[in-house]
RNA sequence: GGGUUCGUGGUCUAGUUGGUUAUGACGCGGCCCUUACAAGGCCGAGAUCGGCGGUUCAACUCCGCCCGAACCCA
């Protein structure tokens, strides 16, 4: 870390010093044995173990014994109290009495509290300085003795008498051997228990009462600019919130560490006066140089000791969106977006808050987008265990990095762990080269001019296209503001290969290699258009293949990471919905032919269409009949082939609410109808008389439709395909 | 034990305010070399939408309980 950044972060603890946030204090933290240092709340994780339960005998000094149960016989030494719930009957007549804790002979009141578990061994608990946070609340509130039973490096401390030296494991079974020996440990049994670990070594954490600096957890205050805050998804709002209120302990920034940066601190070596630098000190290794002040400010000596304690990391990361917003040189203003994982809720967005809220008031983001957690293939968490990490330079190697982009991208939304799969990254470079390909094809039809054609006279396809390019365009901007990648990705897939590629390039091919030149145009913009905004939008997923192809299209200038967010004008001419029939029919035609195991191009005699939609003109069969190698001749009327009504199309939105509860038995009725007598019935009245429940009751044709089939006869020399659109009649070539 | 989220074909996944033949990808089977692409096109098999119950004319969608998973906490 550069000096410039640490020095910000000495910077900020002052400011919260002036701000009267931070403290110094002898009181418990949390204590890595291992590690040898303080650490935070946030710092501590749980981990459930099976320990040994020992149930112990302490000795009245007056009266009865009482029979206590812990997991933790090596902190007797370290027991001032034991304490039962007041409802308690069986040991109701021992409170207040004292009793002697066994070998190490210490005498202890019997107390009373609600907080005891009376379900937990035998209902009576040691209060121990410290076993716990329960023990930390007990001993502050009655006032207890501190017995310190342990060192700074986990072992016990000179008041274990013979045990002295020995670490915690050691002496969890020295002293459970010494009560049995001597008749105190009644009995054992495993337990599941839930023990605090420290985070970096995995080594069970003590409670440590000792001189360390704090900063002031103000919840309200925290809550309030969590409040604030945008968080994405909502719902990651009330992690954070449940954490907050969930402290019970100021934040201790001081580690007994080597390597962070240094609290920014003097003691007086003649009075003990603690001295904080000035934030034009900083950046400052207090050990090596003295402070400006030069004399002490209350006893005028000159000799100081630097504070040797180091500060929290999450001091040095809680300070990144002030950091990015200019602080301290500019007027700060929130960024507009923290990007994290939801398992550091509790650490970089708490600190975060807590620490802008103290230094200048105010939230430091607009919006927390929360992701989850990658997994791997297998769909668990990425582990050295489990073998299923993938190294994104493998994913590079074997497919490139946008297709890894790509994969990632389409994983997952905010908050949803984040899959990676090898198949998604297949499936991301089979498009790149799908859109390469686009690209190339269309290339060979442009020239300098392509990007500057004007009025081009657009027929129906092309004003189909480009309706879909802008609809595209408008999703996927809407996606990407959401921060729905996945979603955006998939919309702009779709386009590029199903519409663009498979439906507009095949239908606008003729036109380019042989229409003329006001025609040839006319695709050629459609064309460039829809191109451009498919390679503009795919930029920001992908943006190492989209450059390149972004450097061909001609008429660019620059990269396409600086160009405008794709806009679609409205053709000039053409209609979209007409261009949509052509390319239903297209689709139709060519799924038939591939069924008949014809090419797309094998001539047709002709193809003739009979609409079962409204046409807004005529159908524009110019490309259609170029791309189906084939005549299509738009018809009135009904095929003349056999036509057969084969069933009832029921729309549910309309009959159901039009009948509620008979909507079952009227559904059933009009399925069990012959279709030709429904049709019938429409025919002449627009409405289907059916008897359901014993009742007559009559339908109205907008309620249904009846599907009818059309089949060739015997003989005839055409085949019949039903499109979304209308009936077509191919006549394959003699 | 508490909180949050999730549970859809073999795998992963979409699904706006309840009414869809439940989307797509990967994989699988078949057919097709059609002047951008066989790293392609077309077709097909494969899901009682975790389970049970409820609300409703109608539930993948809303409610309750249960089972299972993940994260955070105790």
């Amino acid at each position: 870390m550069k000096p410039e950044y640490w020095g910000l972060t000495q910077r900020s603890f002052i400011e919260m010093a002036d701000h009267g946030y931070v403290y110094q204090d002898e009181h418990p933290v949390n204590w890595c044995p291992r590690c040898q240092t303080a650490i935070a709340d946030a710092e501590v994780e749980a981990e459930n173990r099976t320990g040994t339960l020992h149930t112990i005998t302490f000795s009245g000094v007056d009266g009865e014994s009482i029979e206590i149960a812990t997991t933790r016989p090596e902190l007797l030494p370290a027991c001032v109290a034991v304490a039962v719930h007041p409802d308690d009957a069986d040991h109701a007549d021992l409170v207040g009495e004292t009793v002697q804790v066994p070998i190490f002979g210490q005498e202890i009141e019997v107390i009373e509290d609600a907080e005891v578990d009376t379900d937990f061994g035998t209902g009576a608990v040691m209060i121990c300085t410290f076993g716990d946070k329960q023990d930390v609340t007990w001993w502050a509130s009655y006032d207890l003795d501190l017995r310190v039973a342990l060192t700074e490096d986990g072992r016990l401390s000179s008041i274990a008498g013979d045990f002295e030296g020995l670490t915690v494991e050691e002496a969890k079974e020295a002293i459970a051997n010494a009560l049995d020996a001597e008749g105190f440990l009644l009995e054992t049994e495993p337990v599941e228990q839930s023990v605090g670990t420290c985070w970096r070594c995995d080594t069970p954490i003590e409670i440590l009462s000792t001189e360390q600096w704090f900063v002031k957890v103000d919840k309200e205050e925290i809550l309030e600019y969590g409040e604030q805050v945008e968080w994405i998804p909502d719902y990651m709002r009330s992690r954070f919130e449940d954490w907050t209120t969930g402290m019970d302990w100021d934040w201790v920034i001081s580690r007994q560490r080597v390597f962070a940066t240094p609290i920014p601190a003097w003691e007086c070596a003649a009075c003990g006066h603690t001295e904080l630098a000035t934030i034009e000190e900083v950046p400052i290794e207090p050990t090596e140089h003295d402070p400006a002040i030069g004399t002490c400010p209350s006893c005028d000596r000159t000799e100081w000791i630097g504070e040797t304690d180091v500060m929290d990391t999450w001091m040095d990361s809680s300070i990144s969106a002030l950091y990015m917003g200019g602080w301290p040189d500019e007027p700060f203003e929130p960024v507009q977006l923290r990007e994290q994982g939801h398992d550091i809720i509790r650490t970089w967005a708490f600190y975060t808050v807590l620490r802008t809220a103290a230094i200048e008031g105010d939230i430091p983001w607009e919006q927390a987008l929360i992701n989850g957690i990658v997994l791997g293939d297998d769909g668990h968490a990425m582990s050295k265990s489990r073998n299923n990490f993938v190294q994104p330079e493998e994913v590079v190697a074997e497919h490139g990095a946008d297709a890894f982009r790509q994969a990632m991208a389409i994983a997952g939304r905010p908050g949803a762990d984040v899959q990676f799969q090898w198949k998604e990254a297949t499936a991301a470079s089979r498009f790149q080269t799908k859109l390469w390909n686009i690209s190339r094809f269309a290339l060979t039809h442009f020239d300098e001019d392509t990007a500057t054609i004007s009025d081009p006279a657009h027929r129906d396809v092309d004003a189909w296209i480009l309706e879909r390019a802008a609809d595209t365009a408008e999703s996927v901007r809407a996606d990407m503001e959401s921060y729905r990648y996945d979603r955006a990705l998939r919309h702009i897939r779709e386009f590029a290969w199903e519409d663009l590629a498979d439906e507009y390039v095949e239908l606008c091919k003729g036109r380019l290699y042989s229409g003329r030149p006001g025609e040839r145009d006319a695709a050629r913009h459609a064309l460039y258009e829809a191109l451009s905004a498919t390679i503009r939008m795919l930029a920001p997923i992908a943006p190492f293949v989209t450059e390149e192809l972004w450097s061909h299209l001609p008429g660019t200038d620059g990269s396409v990471h600086e160009a405008a967010w794709p806009t679609v004008d409205d053709p000039l001419s053409g209609s979209s919905e007409d261009g949509a029939v052509a390319v239903a029919i297209a689709a139709a035609v060519r799924a038939w032919k591939s069924d008949a195991g014809l090419a797309l191009n094998a001539p047709l005699a002709k193809v003739e269409f009979y609409p079962e939609i409204d046409l807004e003109a005529s159908l524009d069969t110019y490309d259609l009949s170029d791309t189906i190698s084939a005549p299509v001749y738009e018809r009135a009327g009904i095929p003349s082939v056999d036509r057969v009504p084969v069933g009832v199309d029921i729309d549910h939105s309309q009959l159901g609410p039009a009948f509620r509860a008979q909507a079952g038995s009227v559904i059933a009725a009009l399925e069990a109808t012959d279709p030709v007598e429904i049709e019938a019935s429409l025919a002449s009245s627009d409405s289907v008389e059916v008897e359901a429940d014993g009742e007559l009751v009559s339908v109205g044709g907008s309620m249904l439709d009846v599907v009818v089939e059309h089949q060739a006869g015997d003989g005839d020399r055409v085949e019949v395909v039903e499109s979304e659109v209308g009936t077509l009649l191919i006549f394959p070539d003699e």
